[in-house]
DNA sequence: GTATACCTTTACGCAACGTCAAGGTCAATC
DNA sequence: GATTGACCTTGACGTTGCGTAAAGGTATAC
């Protein structure tokens, strides 16, 4: 059987666009050419085709796949394996990037109504960003990916009522907070209470709640300039209330 | 504070050239340009620019971030939402990929011992694709992607010993049916040794096993050509015999 | 004989810069 | 005041894997 760019395009699903390029750069060429000058393709082209195309769909360059194909003794294996460490970071990367974004759709969602919006427009992205890049990092490095993905999950399934819940949640925990602080004690019922709402309000976000992790967040507002001013911005000191605050409901030592 | 345009490429860790190019596609001009020409940019410049670049890095187009950062009134939460949408598909994509690519590793590095290498080469690759594009999209439709991908976990902690253990499984299997064919009976002992030996190794690639898959998966072995090919390829008749035995083996009725 | 479906080569376009190249400018030092 | 070295400018080509005309020749069916 033999094969004009375009039956064989079709018959592989790709373009003749296609075959005359992997032609040009002597990936595939033809079995030979006619007299009008047609590519014509014969059943090891055929063959070959699939091979390239196998390596393609597995997102190797074609100057690898030249390599592979052609090279007699190239160890395909070893392509193979340094092929699929390229694409676990690059998945990694995706992880960290879906991460970022639901974190910012829940974070830009929840806070739209806490806040005048025009307002802290700049001002978000810069929290936010550092926020990801730094607290993202060391979530990642002391729970590991798995538990960060599985958060990722909570957040990807969540539905309109949930949404609701959070924001209606993080006005609680404003709300509540700045009650808390005009009180001044941070053992408090009020200032628990915030706590204890601040807690609810993570838990949508993660996946497993722990303490630790709890206390280690309010040190982070304290710590991070950005997420302490927007803690800060209509009182003063709030961050290191909240902080205090869930430093004694987490029970744990300065 | 002023800026030329290596001063703010260092501040923000990218390059000059990146800053002409934002320049050039009207993404983020400077302030101002000096007498001698130079690109001055002043702080409402470095904080667009980190709006920019925050949105960058959620891998977002340069010409998208124009319009989210230019249109007044855009709606940046909605633009993000779209986004998650392309991420998380590009993340199914990227599994697909991987898992195919973890699975050709481990089939070709656990059928290179068995057979010859050489006269295979082309051979195989057929068949993995086939086995992948028709096989791979069955089962993830039958069991879900998360079955899938948990399998794709155990394939990425194997150690060199698991490696060891499915290339001796491997051999064990088709020394085992090759015995057992000669025999004729997929009923007999070790008929259904060699199915049970089948089953070990597949559960080095599943993670879940059921009798339904691999039912199903011997029945394929019969009905895709290039598959039957492997198996018969030493005795005809084998891809058959192995499907009969793996029946009788999971209690499948015909 | 002609319609039309196919083939050819040539060449620009895409995204987001990297990388020379050729030449002007700034600040400090001799 | 001249030189030096670090910086700036514009221009333009290269990257990857084709898509998409454009301009023109060919095979096949009616």
């Amino acid at each position: 059987m033999e094969y004009t760019v375009q039956k064989l395009g079709r018959l592989a699903g790709i373009s003749a666009r296609t075959l005359r390029y992997y032609d040009e750069i002597d990936l595939l060429k033809p079995a030979r050419v006619s007299s009008s000058g047609y590519r014509i393709y014969g059943q090891a082209e055929v063959d070959r085709l699939q091979q390239i195309l196998f390596y393609r769909e597995l997102g190797i360059g074609l100057e690898s796949i030249k390599k592979i194909v052609t090279g007699p003794s190239f160890d395909g294996a070893k392509a193979l394996r340094e092929h699929r460490e390229q694409l676990l970071d690059k998945r990694k990367q995706l992880d960290l990037l879906i991460t970022n974004v639901e974190k910012t759709i829940a974070l830009t969602e929840g806070r739209m109504t806490m806040t005048d919006k025009e307002k802290f427009e700049g001002f978000k992205q810069k929290m936010i960003e550092d926020n990801e890049k730094k607290y993202g990092k060391e979530i990642r490095e002391k729970y590991g990916d798995d538990t960060i993905n599985r958060s990722n999950e909570k957040l990807r399934n969540m539905t309109r009522e949930d949404h609701e819940e959070v924001t209606r949640l993080a006005n609680e925990v404003t709300a509540t907070l700045a009650e808390a602080f005009r009180n001044g004690d941070p053992a408090s019922d009020i200032a628990q209470k915030a706590a204890d709402l601040h807690k609810q309000w993570l838990t949508y976000f993660w996946s497993q709640y722990s303490k630790e992790a709890h206390a280690g967040l309010a040190q982070m507002y304290v710590d991070d300039e950005r997420f302490k001013a927007y803690y800060d911005e209509k009182q003063p000191g709030t961050a290191e209330f909240l902080r205090d605050a869930v430093y004694i409901y987490t029970g744990y030592k300065k």
